[in-house]
DNA sequence: GCTTGCCATTACATCGATGTAATGTGAGTC
DNA sequence: GACTCACATTACATCGATGTAATGGCAAGC
């Protein structure tokens, strides 16, 4: 059986109350009663038991993290940062994954774990696209990404902007017939409509007219599906001039099936992604992308998550990050 | 303010007690009062504080998985099993990454998160290295991976049989100059070592002289270091006819460098891996590797923890995995 | 020497859910 | 109608840590 105050106090010969001052420092205890009980602490192997902390305090000291599907490159990388840095800090993080079932977004954010966790950060899928009950008592919670709901702080990247600025780049290697990949099927991210309205903007900016043949919808954002939805492409329009796939694991699927169809790349075409994985460098070509500071993206939205459990009440918040147009092998070599 | 039990109790005119006799479904409890709790349950929007349930029973519904580096593509895939698998089962999944600091693994098995939680699965690096104190109270735990320790329960695929049988292949493909890409350096990995040994037995076999020049250390298994260390090696080497890299994280950062030096692949050089991640398949060309069914370790290993759960006094059990040599374009066209 | 005041320490209650043992209620039997 | 028996329900204590209010001791001050 686990050590408790109470079997610390004992062999310190002090009350409980006097091992739990010892531990959290607020109330003062002197010099030699504080060695004792750090001798007895020590000693017993004494940890404390963070249901009970947690009962007693009303905050355990966990924050979830809920990702679509933690396998993928991008969010995993991103659930490396955010348990780094909430480790820093002293935070646990429960990951939760959302990615199967729509409905655990929603699940999350109302019930939140009951109080075995103090916060969430979320990185919404379905979310963006009907509506949420704001209850009265939602946990603090950020949201990362493009959502169209204003429910909650965010940090995101502003994605009209940076898909604006990648096509803009691809059309200054030269190429002026730009096809996207990753456009919205049936439903469609927000991500996915934002991603698609910077492009044409730079279209728009670059006086070339929006052909609709060049938008490649891919409904979902994997290697796998990109490459399916790349190929049936191919098989039945020209190659076009240059590719921004709306995702570096996307644009992986899509350099895969070029290498097999004998495609150069940036020969024949050009390939941009979005996200910067660490894997984009070392794909063949190595990949021109979207850059972000992923540990930023995870520091500042456990900022406001912190703040946001100091107060509660205060107004909405959005961080907007920096990013930038890395180019790479796959738009010029 | 969240409702408790004794909110629902007086709503619905029963004792707190009753309330928790309807939620936990073992003490039986009438059908009209069944009724009344769960209807004063769903208009308060109870949901029961895991944190007072936690330390009222002694568990929490959480197990914590530590892995080295979530960014990890092989790390991100197990994580996503786990979480998967343990989901399914009603398991809550904590995040601990051990790899900035060894000694959280130590920190991890004695202490485990102090009663917040019930169990742990643990990816070591470190911790096959040295002894570990064997105290009297550790946590049920799980070790995944190759580790020579015979400390906890283990789930793990034979590395030696693996690599030999990789080892094999490559040779049925013509090749004799086999190289091995992430050997032991200063200290080693347990995995290093074995997947070495693995090499070596082939080797023997086939009746090929071992070469140490042909082993090229690499000690951390990053596409990054492996980029290099392959770098470096050719710099001062002459080509080998096949590369063994021990994790497809090195393999892919190995078919970048050999892109850029204008080696064909597979036809100057073949190159496979080990892991089977996701993204291998996607490589330029798709690469050869070692597969094995990841979530099968993760269901293995849950069972295994919650037996443990169960029994914490029971024999040390060891589950080994199937695992496949799957030849893609990186060996043969 | 006795009080005043301060500070370390203590006893007790509390957080919310639940096991234990006791109570209450009803039907069923003679 | 009194009694047993079975079973639903209740009061109370408990898990471990900690805030609150009260206690204790010690030194300074008159």
């Amino acid at each position: 059986m686990r050590a408790t105050v109470k079997d610390v106090a004992r062999l310190a010969g002090v009350s409980p109350k006097t091992v739990s001052n010892v531990m959290n420092g607020i109330v003062p205890v002197s010099g030699p009663t504080r060695l004792r009980v750090e001798q007895a602490m020590a000693e017993l192997d004494y940890v404390p038991n963070l249901s009970a902390r947690g009962l007693r305090n009303g905050r355990s000291g966990v924050i979830a993290l809920a990702l679509p599907d933690l396998a993928t490159p991008f969010s995993a990388e991103i659930a490396h940062c955010v348990v780094e840095v909430a480790h820093e800090q002293g935070w646990s993080v429960q990951i939760e994954e959302t990615g199967s079932d729509p409905g655990r977004e929603y699940d999350l954010m109302s019930r939140a774990r009951s109080n075995l966790i103090d916060g969430l950060i979320l990185n919404p899928v379905v979310l963006d696209e009907s509506a949420v009950k704001v209850g009265v008592s939602l946990p603090p919670v950020v949201l990362l990404g493009e959502v169209s709901q204003k429910l909650a702080d965010r940090v995101w990247v502003d994605s009209v902007a940076a898909a604006r600025d990648m096509t803009l780049a691809l059309a200054r290697t030269g190429r002026r017939r730009i096809a996207v990949l990753g456009a919205p099927g049936g439903r469609g991210s927000a991500a996915a409509v934002l991603r698609t309205r910077g492009y044409q903007a730079a279209l728009e900016q670059l006086g070339i007219d929006f052909d609709a043949s060049l938008v490649i919808p891919c409904e979902k954002w994997s290697p796998d599906t990109a490459a399916k939805a790349l190929s049936t492409y191919l098989d039945s329009h020209p190659l076009p001039e240059a590719l921004f796939c709306f995702t570096d694991s996307m644009a992986i699927g899509a350099l895969s099936v070029l290498w097999k169809r004998g495609i150069a790349v940036p020969g024949d075409i050009a390939v941009a992604g979005f996200d910067d994985i660490a894997d984009g460098q070392y794909a063949v070509p190595s990949l021109t992308t979207v850059s972000f500071d992923k540990r930023k993206v995870a520091s500042e939205a456990l900022r406001l998550l912190t703040e946001r459990m100091a107060d509660r009440g205060g107004p909405q918040r959005v961080v907007a990050l920096d990013y930038a147009v890395v180019e790479r092998d796959s738009t010029s070599s």
